[in-house]
DNA sequence: GGGATACTGTTAGAAGTCAAACGGTTTCGG
DNA sequence: CCGAAACCGTTTGACTTCTAACAGTATCCC
């Protein structure tokens, strides 16, 4: 549905520019809040879920910097949802030899065992939701969303 | 960039329906920050400036779900802007005769001026951002945003 | 009329986010 | 070798957001 529509506007957005940008923060919005109601059922906040989705999938040790920089987060952001995990005991603090300002995080059996649980429907509902396009046409979607990211960050 | 390099993941997202809701998430993320950055020259919160943005282009009377409804948040979000902007004199909530359970939501002379100074700003770094795209390309984006949301609103 | 129902705005509490500041550690350069 | 600079995790404080509950009003229906 159009935005024009699904806000009720009085009246139409004009700038079609400022109705492509309202749509793509409309659309994440629409897909995270999808994301949250998901893992909800397990317990889990969106930012949790991030952190244990890509803690499983790291091939080397992470630190807590390390691991906001793979989620656009801040250090401060991280500390308080490790915080929340390590209460969870879902994630782990692992100190490292030689390094004493330095954490490695790891995730615990109990937390792997929740990530491989949770993700299947992730991935299955993130497929309905794209099913009506085709490979091809995600990539274009995607190089579209890049050159945007692109001119965004560029003049920063 | 790609997300790929963007977040220098160890291993490439293999899923392309995956990454390119990943694509949109981030780059609304980026969008949005762009904005803060802006809103924040003049003392502003993004959540602010909706409001007072939303407000300059009403053509009746909105009391706070009906801003609730148009920014798409709770009127419990609604109430927690409303007086910050209350107090910094940009709005005012005027009591209706004939209901008392509800507010009319008023840009104040100080507001009105405030969102004035702030628009210009606003729609040209939506313009810059999207100055690669012409209008055809942006209703292609729009219309291809549209369909994902109706997949993901649907099937609730 | 009067009770049940629906709606409105507010509050409380949880969670996430950021910026800024701080204290400990490394690292680097002279 | 030692001070300056960089880095790391934490804390604090401000802000947004949500859900859930509440009290006050309106409305509806019998």
């Amino acid at each position: 549905m159009s935005l024009n529509k699904e806000l009720d506007l009085d009246q139409p957005i004009e700038d079609v520019r400022h109705e492509a940008v309202l749509n793509i923060v409309r659309t994440a919005t629409v897909l995270s809040m999808k994301g949250v109601a998901l893992f909800r059922r397990f317990g889990l906040t969106e930012a949790q879920f991030n952190v244990l989705f890509a803690l499983k999938y790291k091939t080397r040790d992470w630190t807590q910097s390390d691991l906001g920089r793979r989620l656009v987060v801040t250090r401060a952001s991280v500390t308080s949802v490790l915080d929340k995990l390590e209460d969870k005991g879902l994630v782990k603090r692992v100190t490292v030899h030689g390094n004493r300002r330095i954490y490695h995080v790891i995730l615990t059996r109990k937390g792997l065992d929740l990530v491989n649980q949770v993700e299947p429907l992730y991935r299955e509902g993130i497929h309905r939701v794209l099913a009506c396009f085709d490979d091809a046409q995600c990539r274009r979607l995607i190089a579209q969303l890049e050159r945007i990211r692109e001119r965004t960050s560029r003049e920063d």
